[in-house]
DNA sequence: GAGCGTATTCTAGAACA
DNA sequence: TGTTCTAGAATACGCTC
């Protein structure tokens, strides 16, 4: 076989029974080649050939010839038993039985003989004599199948179908064509006596062969003909399964890549998500509630699209465990642009869901099941750590069976959609109650935006939302709150981000455990913090214009991210207004910072710590900017030597692993690239993290317990790079939190 | 030849051509009656038989075996020369030859076989079938008369006549039917010959074989059954192979559309960045020079190490064409961590390196051919569009050689990589230069932090800048540029975000064509401003603390997001310690603020663009921010809408078809998520893009051109959308950068 | 061009009714 | 004897050596 024989036979089908590859093509005659794809392929298959089926791919010869009246004792002993899965099939004419064309391996081709051979002979043979095609039919084994009515007197001989199999010709199956032998003529040697000679003299034995009957020579040949059949098929075959296998590693691996890069831009967004909620989130907290009823009608909740392979990894028992994780951005994706399209300017943040939605009220982050589809999609980011299961593995164990379906079935399979629809009484009917938040938000964009002051108000809220997570109601809980808030069960990670959704909501209030004596009087706080503000309104015009509209491009920008607006209207909004009014105040900045470092539950105060942080020091300590500068940016040069030491060895980490194969599946890789052999991405990605992580910790940090809060955040960081890099789809709700939750 | 032969012989026929004597039917056979009758009587012959005379009647049969030139030789012989007439009956089909029916002794007809077997055989005979009515006239000794174009390549080969001659068949002689005789079956006297098939696997011959001795038979029997389980083997093999294909596919399939929602992503972060950068990318344009030069010493050249299976598209010669799209990301996110591992407090921005470096200088976006990857690597959007050709398809062609070199080759076939690194001077020789720069950043951003005025006149600074891709100059213009800029090369298109390295640039300055009178005299402006600032600093002091731990925080997000540090130590470092220097005074903002306008070098200054817009209206028309607000937030609105028409007819673009194929390949999806028929992620994708892009682009639009600045940026947007989604990866390159262009 | 295998055509074999 | 399916046989065609 011929290197050429070899890459041909590597060469996957296309679709489900594409064109012989190049090693099929030199070994399987022509005939075969033509009447598989004539048969195979309905494009290039004349419009009048049809197929349907006719028996089940694995009849027996045996029971097809019972089925079928004629000539099924002649042929089962011909064909015998060896062969138990047959192909027929058929030369179909244009009116006869369209239906079921594709779906079985038996290839019936009914014919009418005149049109078939004037169509599809012509186009295949040189010829367009019937006769001649059933030669070769009959040359290469295949055997016609009695029609049903054989035997009776038809009035339709002609335009009944014609039905041949063979035990090698297979729909889906071209590899085994290599099986099918024509026949040989036997080119007697001793032409005298042909006729006496029971079997043709095998044109082998001329001189050598002795002691050999006719009947041994025959079965000799026979068997010598039959093993050089199967090594021509065993070397197509390997040939094959080992391009495919190369082919198959290549996409696991790129798909692990790829599914961790995703993982990365996921958390890239979500952490630039949250920074800009923590920054920017509570812009809306005026109360205009006239303007914002511009958006919702187009509430029709999309069900997410696009999943990953191993999406319903619960419910596929384990098969597709490890590829969820990439369903988080999916999810999250989808539920942005869900949200986005409910409401057209909130502010939200994409979620790690690396979580899980259980009851557990740690876990509790980014999730929406109104959207249609469960947080549980998302799988923890541990799975990433465990070799996927191949797809092939599992498709090879239910392959042979049928082809095509596999791809296409397995939608309801999918039990998130239709658990969470079921189990969270999705937007779709609870879509007056976000609409009416969304015009609340849209009052509040409005006017937040007429004035800078609402801006410090906000920001200053945030500082005071100490558990962003700790709020989020379980999916229990949030069933009891639904009455209130409709869409609060999946949108209230969103909804804590905003501050009129945190003051609407009616969840569960879990008042911060440690609130200073300044949040304990929000309300003058922001009172005050809003007559400073406007009092130097004026002077800062331009400030405040620039503010305005930072603020209005950054909520564009977070609402073209995609969250949610129905987060806004989520659980635990009563405690965001008070601490978001309580932290505008200028001079209770300290009390807004103190309250989320007293709120132990600190879970996903991820995004929101370096403005936290930021609060603290640049307010309380206006005085020491440079300090703070200073440990920012010695924390990122020295994010840059981490990053750089982690990218030098990250060839040995999991991610730099799959790279590595990643790049090794694409041939057009210029490998000089890899000297470094590191992930840039997850170099880049774990120090956008880290810088991230040490910004919310910084700002949690109320009291650093080490000696310089630089120091400590700078190390922490470092650990929690570290630390991300074995897991890269969740490094913020993995180590993130742990490292939070440590203080 | 029996007594009632010879009775029917002597009868005198009836007329010329009647019916056949009692005595003849008798004796002939009822299938020579019947064709005689059918051939002789027009009555009786159906309409569609028409006969027409072929050769003399008298013709001897060398000389009809002259005139015809196959199987001459061979029917020559048979027949014999015992008569010389003969007659050639041809089944006529009714369009052909009708003439000459009746008036020659031969019977020619021409057949259209379906027709005729349809209306003359079932009329004479029991069945319809052309092939058995062929078989009785060779029982008979009837011969078919090659047609006289046999041979040639004919199209109508079923429409042509068959001729049939038989010695003793004339029309006018039915006495001659009894000398035709059936061949007789010769009844084998020894039938122990079953398996007369040389080849067809002797399927164990239950009884017959004789010869063979019990010992080889049972040998033979035992090595036909091994070779039987071993194809049986070989058939599972064969069904797992196929099924390994289909997995193959499926997930092939599925890799492309995670390279798109990849490249998505990266994308939006892409743009999110450059968003970010523009609104606060300036934030260190201080003076302090001291402190920054604690970054570079890791300068090593990160080479980008994960790349997508089609990277190196144009090596390929086109077959990876299509996935090189996602790219982007990867080079971007090298590019990046480069870079942020040079510097670590840069600001910069990811950008699409969707557009090719060529010289054309409308596709000059994010090049940074001294990141030891050339922006070629990205290859084009359109690509997105062609269907990518499957890696295994490729694989396959080069398959079974060899295995794993495939995976680890063609790094010498990217040129991107080592053509950009000879041509463009790395960055490793000219670390010299980013650190001073450095420095000069890192004091830049301290002063800025020290007051939020800075952040004013970094704003207006970008509102200067009009042109951003216009101004970028090709790879040949930073090669002539490349004296003062050593890094300007590779970096040009991340120092344009920084103001300094604006500044400092020395390429052809571009000036905004289109400044309001405001621009004007920025100088006064700004320095109006920043007094103004000034003098509502003490009475905002919050404001200005959140602005500057909000700057402090976006920039260190930004950083971490990998902008090249390098980027600011590009070229025109003199110019930009100046212009930073000049910033950092509040008085001096306005000189600061002119430079890098009039430094028409404003190498991509696209995320910047949404400041300059806000820059200019807020500073200029201060008093109108709701305006501004309203046009953005309504700008947003209908890029949600714009999106949701996007995502409804996205099914049928490019993007939209791999999406639909992704989510066919993947079992776990919901179908009824697909109802929409939209890829949630390309409208969020598309959507935040078109914000994005309509952000810059109203930054950049000066004086817009229609009416309302409004809604000529809203239109640009959603032209821009819609143009984005055929090629995702580059949406902000490709059509961004017209729009922005074209003003 | 010989050799070889396949393709095409015509005819025959074989089994059955 | 008829019918059907299949094989034989001869030639034609296309390829490689």
């Amino acid at each position: 076989m011929s290197l050429d024989t070899q890459v041909a036979l590597a060469r996957p089908n296309r679709g489900e029974s594409s064109h012989l590859s190049r090693a099929a093509r030199q070994v399987v005659p022509p005939f075969l080649q033509k009447l598989y794809e004539s048969v195979s392929f309905p494009v290039l298959r004349c419009p009048s050939m049809l197929t349907r089926p006719h028996l089940p791919a694995a009849c027996s010869y045996p029971e097809s010839s019972t089925t079928l009246p004629m000539r099924s004792s002649s042929a089962g002993p011909k064909l015998g038993t060896l062969f138990t899965v047959r192909l027929r099939f058929f030369v179909a004419f244009d009116h006869i039985c369209p239906s079921s064309s594709s779906s079985s391996p038996i290839v019936p081709v009914v014919l009418n003989h005149e049109k078939f051979a004037r169509e599809v002979l012509g186009r295949w043979f040189k010829h367009q004599k019937f006769a001649s095609f059933v030669r070769q039919l009959n040359m290469y084994g295949f055997h016609k199948i009695p029609h049903l009515q054989q035997g009776v007197l038809k009035s339709d001989t002609d335009t009944e179908p014609w039905h041949f199999e063979h035990p090698n010709f297979h729909r889906g199956q071209p590899d085994l064509l290599c099986l099918i032998q024509r026949k040989k003529q036997p080119t007697h040697p001793n032409g005298e006596d042909a006729a006496s000679l029971d079997i043709q003299e095998p044109n082998l034995p001329p001189n050598g062969v002795a002691n050999v009957t006719p009947n041994q020579l025959m079965d000799i040949n026979s068997i010598v003909s039959g093993i050089a059949v199967i090594k021509r098929h065993q070397q197509a075959i390997s040939s094959e399964l080992s391009s495919l296998k190369q082919s198959n590693d290549a996409l696991w691996k790129e798909s692990v890549a790829a599914r961790q890069r995703h993982a990365k831009h996921q958390d890239t967004i979500n952490r630039i998500l949250k920074f800009l909620a923590g920054v920017f989130g509570h812009t809306d907290d005026a109360g205009q509630s006239s303007e914002g009823s511009n958006t919702p009608p187009q509430v029709t909740p999309r069900i997410r699209q696009r999943l990953m392979i191993g999406d319903s990894v619960p419910t596929m028992k384990g098969r597709h465990v490890d590829i969820a994780e990439v369903e988080d951005d999916e999810a999250d994706l989808l539920r942005n642009k869900r949200l986005r399209s409910l409401f057209s300017d909130r502010y939200a943040t994409i979620e790690n869901a690396d979580t899980p939605t259980t009851s557990s009220p740690s876990t509790v982050e980014s999730i929406a099941p109104s959207e249609a589809f469960s947080p549980r999609s998302d799988s923890s980011p541990d799975k990433m750590d465990t070799p996927p299961v191949r797809p092939s593995e599992i498709l090879s164990r239910t392959s042979s069976s049928s082809s095509v379906p596999r791809i296409s079935t397995a939608s309801a399979s999918n039990p998130f959609q239709n658990s969470n629809l079921n189990g969270q009484a999705p937007s779709s009917g609870n879509a007056a109650g976000p609409n009416a938040t969304d015009a609340l938000w849209q009052a509040a964009i409005q006017h937040m935006m007429q004035s800078p002051a609402q801006f410090q108000r906000i920001m200053q809220a945030f500082a005071s939302q100490q558990q962003p997570y700790a709020n989020i109601a379980p999916d229990s809980m949030r069933g009891n709150t639904s009455t209130l808030s409709p869409y609060d069960a999946g949108q209230a990670d969103y909804g804590r981000w905003l501050n009129q959704a945190v003051a609407s909501n009616s969840a569960p209030p879990i008042p911060p455990p440690h609130l200073p004596p300044v949040d304990d009087s929000p309300m003058q706080l922001l009172i005050d913090e809003s007559n400073q503000l406007q009092k130097s309104y004026h002077n800062a015009s331009e400030i405040n214009a620039d503010m305005d509209m930072l603020q209005t491009s950054i909520n564009s920008l977070i609402q073209d991210l995609g969250i949610d607006p129905g987060s806004l209207s989520q659980a635990p909004d009563d405690h965001g207004v008070p601490h978001v009014n309580g932290m505008n105040g200028s001079t209770t900045n300290g009390g807004g910072f103190h309250t989320p470092m007293s709120n132990g539950f600190t879970n996903g105060v991820n995004g929101m710590g370096v403005l936290n942080g930021m609060g603290e020091l640049g307010v309380g300590d206006s005085s020491q900017p440079d300090f703070l500068l200073d440990s920012l940016l010695s924390q990122i040069g020295d994010g840059a030597h981490a990053n750089g030491g982690l990218g030098g060895s990250g060839g040995g980490l999991g991610g730099g692993d799959v790279t590595m194969d990643y790049r090794d599946v694409t041939d057009n890789y210029d490998h000089s690239a890899r000297i470094d052999g590191t992930s840039i991405e997850d170099a880049s990605t774990e120090q956008l993290t880290a810088f991230l992580d040490e910004a919310s910790s910084a700002s949690s940090e109320a009291t650093p317990a080490t000696g310089s809060p630089l120091m400590s955040t700078h190390q922490k960081r470092k650990s929690e790079v570290m630390s991300d890099v074995p897991m890269p789809s969740s490094p913020d709700g993995g180590a993130g939190k742990k490292a939070k939750r440590k203080r």
